[in-house]
DNA sequence: GTCCGGAGGG
DNA sequence: CCCTCCGGAC
């Protein structure tokens, strides 16, 4: 759409509305600095990893936790791996966690623990992309980058009331994305990102956004068509999801132990720990079963991004002698089991299997 | 159950 | 440019 057919566009006007608002509604999280200071470049990293498809409500307490275990990114670089993935477990997408581990690693020794501070350099570093790179260089450095995450995707689509569907508008998006930058000195550089998030999150939502008290509301085109806001972004349907299936098996010793592993790097949910069974991510091998009675306890399902899955639940005792490990499997009491971080596809094996197992102990 | 939110990597 | 990765709100 040509912007120009609604109202005369002002890149500073516009940016001025924006950066009033913030000075007056900004929210307050854990990771951001004081006003007019910069927060530490660490926290930035951490906390965008931790954003990256996840809400505010549920980062808050992981980076409270992280910084709290590990003030430095040195203390996180020195921290077992495993600990690491034990903390991140319930976070999701547990590859961002695998990068944050390596990227730390990098920071820590190659670096002299100094993040780079332009877009270039940071996009090098594992986990780190297009977007964390470009917010990175803002909000910790200072630098005039063009941040574009769903919330800026949103408020552009419906301020230039753009009418290509996702995702064949990005280019078109990002383009027109630069209009809320262009000019910002270097004292607000990082500012203005963040007040787009947050007017994305709380005022510019995705349903029933509140455009009566929406500080550009006067600048946005489907507000002054009176377009529903609701349908922009513009959307391109989705693919039906592919159901898979596979069995899960809990297998437990005489003496109260349970059988866990941990899931390969190139694995879902690697590097995290599950129960044995089939390979229902088509990666790896089955879990051979031995040749004992196995009880059915039950199904579990769970939907990931691109297809949904059915686990059926086998449970299993036999003496611990009789067992072989392969590595990468262990043999974990009872009484512990429920303090290990799992996938919540596994947490929902424990919580069918944990309880029947306390019941009928065999 | 259904929808929603998005970046990294090959 | 296409594929791959979860959890939570409702």
């Amino acid at each position: 759409m040509e912007k120009s057919h609604v109202f005369e566009w002002n890149n500073s006007a516009f940016q001025q509305k924006v950066l009033a608002w913030y000075d007056q509604n900004r929210r307050i999280l854990p990771w951001r600095a004081k006003k007019n200071s910069k927060p530490s470049p660490y926290h930035v990293w951490l906390s965008e990893v931790m954003l990256q498809q996840t809400t505010v409500p549920a980062v808050k307490k992981y980076f409270e936790r992280f910084t709290s275990l590990w003030p430095t990114i040195h203390d996180l670089a020195n921290s077992p791996p495993d600990t690491v993935m034990q903390e991140w477990a319930g976070l999701g997408y547990y590859a961002r966690a695998r990068n944050l581990i390596k990227c730390a690693g990098i920071v820590s020794t190659d670096l002299n623990g100094k993040f780079p501070e332009n877009e270039k350099d940071l996009k090098l570093l594992p986990g780190i992309g297009p977007y964390t790179a470009a917010a990175i260089s803002s909000i910790a450095f200072g630098n005039n980058s063009v941040v574009v995450d769903g919330n800026v995707e949103r408020i552009v689509s419906r301020v230039f009331k753009v009418d290509d569907p996702l995702p064949l508008a990005k280019k078109q998006i990002h383009a027109l994305a630069k209009h809320f930058y262009e000019g910002i000195t270097s004292k607000r550089a990082g500012d203005m990102p963040q007040a787009l998030m947050d007017i994305g999150a709380t005022v510019c939502t995705p349903k029933s956004p509140k455009c009566a008290i929406c500080p550009m509301s006067d600048m946005c085109a489907v507000r002054q068509c009176s377009d529903n806001p609701d349908l922009y972004p513009r959307k391109l349907p989705k693919a039906k999801k592919p159901h898979r299936e596979g069995k899960v098996y809990w297998l437990e010793t005489e003496a109260k132990q349970i059988l866990i592993e941990k899931r390969s790097d190139e694995q879902m949910l690697g590097w995290m720990f599950g129960f044995p069974g089939t390979s229902w991510d088509g990666v790896g091998n089955d879990f051979v079963a031995p040749d004992i009675n196995w009880d059915m306890v039950g199904d579990v399902t769970h939907v990931f991004t691109h297809f949904s899955l059915k686990l059926e639940v086998l449970r299993g005792r036999m003496p611990i002698g009789k067992i072989k490990l392969n590595k990468n499997q262990y043999l974990i009491d009872i009484t512990e089991v429920e303090n290990i971080g799992f996938p919540s596809l596994f947490k929902k094996v424990l919580k069918l299997a944990l309880p029947i197992r306390n019941k009928h102990p065999g």
